[in-house]
DNA sequence: ACTCTTACTTGACACAGTGTCAATTGACAT
DNA sequence: ATGTCAATTGACACTGTGTCAAGTAAGAGT
């Protein structure tokens, strides 16, 4: 849609993030991105001091394009420590999706960048938040398991919707992104929410039924 | 140990090892690697065609060293299947800390070099036939929960079991070992092995007790 | 002693990718 | 007409990988 109508930066960040969402392909370079924007490389870097700093940037734009706050804050409004779970799990889970692209450049990134690890770990810090008020509110309820540490179920929930996790079981193993979702979500009942009958049919997907 | 008695591309791969084993540091180069055997630079491609090859060639050797297959066929000689369950999760997930500087170099090298990448899938596929073997024995004691599917129940609990999952808990979240191992063990228990009462005290580690 | 071989060294180079710098162009505003 | 701002071109430094060629040093075989 009119790219006239978009300043130069947002131009080369939308570019930035069509790359980033093609799937399979190469982590794009700044002349990619340069090249996919239509502008020379030098005019990248006249609105982005580094790659990192473009790479988070778009990351920016994108939450701010797909409303992740609205998306994710639908969660605070469950009656039910169980329910507010159930929908964070559902919430997070279908938007992992949405980032994917972005999230696998910061994350490699992150490997040798110092600066964009500290982005990563900042956004991931953020969504620990979720988990840790879903947390409370089951154990506001009394429905976490004997003796549970509220750290740790953070902690676990947190690792459970990990990004590397949503990769490793839609990626890796070809699962249906609802197969995903049921199955993280009957585990976080499961172990989380002292519902331990959510584990039958929990891994029964038939993502091929018509 | 006396270094004189190894063969230049042994001493090769031990300093990388000991290079990549040394916690919180950036990933060796093949100068750093070079510099740490004492060689110069040039022999090291001399005896490994590249940095991935390098890579690979220590895992050998680790594994080597390491004696995997003894420490993880243990879980063979399980009785049931709940036990072997047992067995693997504890002997893998005791096995990652001894791999982990070789497997962070490797992953991080699978982001963009594919032979990397199919170095550590084909690694990963091998580490899943023990979790598809635990699966089997369970499936076969009839303890899997109610129509579960025996191939998702082994993509879930090799996700469980990811490398990525004992570093976000252990390096991100601070957990002891210790504490990863009864966590996960009694995750996959409860979840796979039809036993919900391993929740009880499941996250209630006290690291830090005297 | 002589040469042959092998392992290793030195130093140069190509290539990709990031990031910087300087000089130039073009358009638009005043 | 001039100044300003965005963008362009082209050069360069730096890091890291991987290649190439010529030289050296030591041990083995005859």
């Amino acid at each position: 849609m009119s790219s006239t109508l978009l300043d130069t930066p947002t131009k080369i960040l939308q570019a930035a993030l069509t790359l980033l969402e093609t799937p399979q392909s190469k982590l794009p370079t700044m002349s990619d991105i340069a090249r996919a924007t239509g502008v020379s490389r030098q005019a990248v870097y006249l609105h982005f001091p580094s790659r990192t700093e473009l790479l988070i940037a778009a990351t920016r734009l994108q939450d701010r394009q797909n409303n992740v706050d609205a998306a994710l804050s639908a969660s605070r409004h469950a009656a039910t420590g169980a329910e507010r779970l159930d929908a964070f799990v559902t919430a997070w889970g279908n938007y992992i999706p949405k980032i994917y692209g972005v999230a696998r450049a910061i994350m490699a990134a992150s490997a040798t960048d110092p600066e964009a690890k500290v982005a990563w770990d900042t956004r991931m810090a953020d969504m620990r938040e979720g988990c840790a008020a879903a947390i409370a509110a089951l154990a506001k309820d009394g429905t976490l398991p004997q003796g549970t540490d509220t750290e740790q179920a953070t902690d676990l929930l947190w690792t459970l919707l990990s990004v590397r996790n949503w990769e490793n079981l839609t990626q890796g193993c070809g699962w249906d992104q609802d197969c995903y979702i049921t199955t993280i979500r009957g585990l976080a009942r499961a172990t989380l929410a002292g519902q331990p009958e959510a584990l039958t049919q929990l891994l029964a997907c038939t993502p091929d039924a018509p």
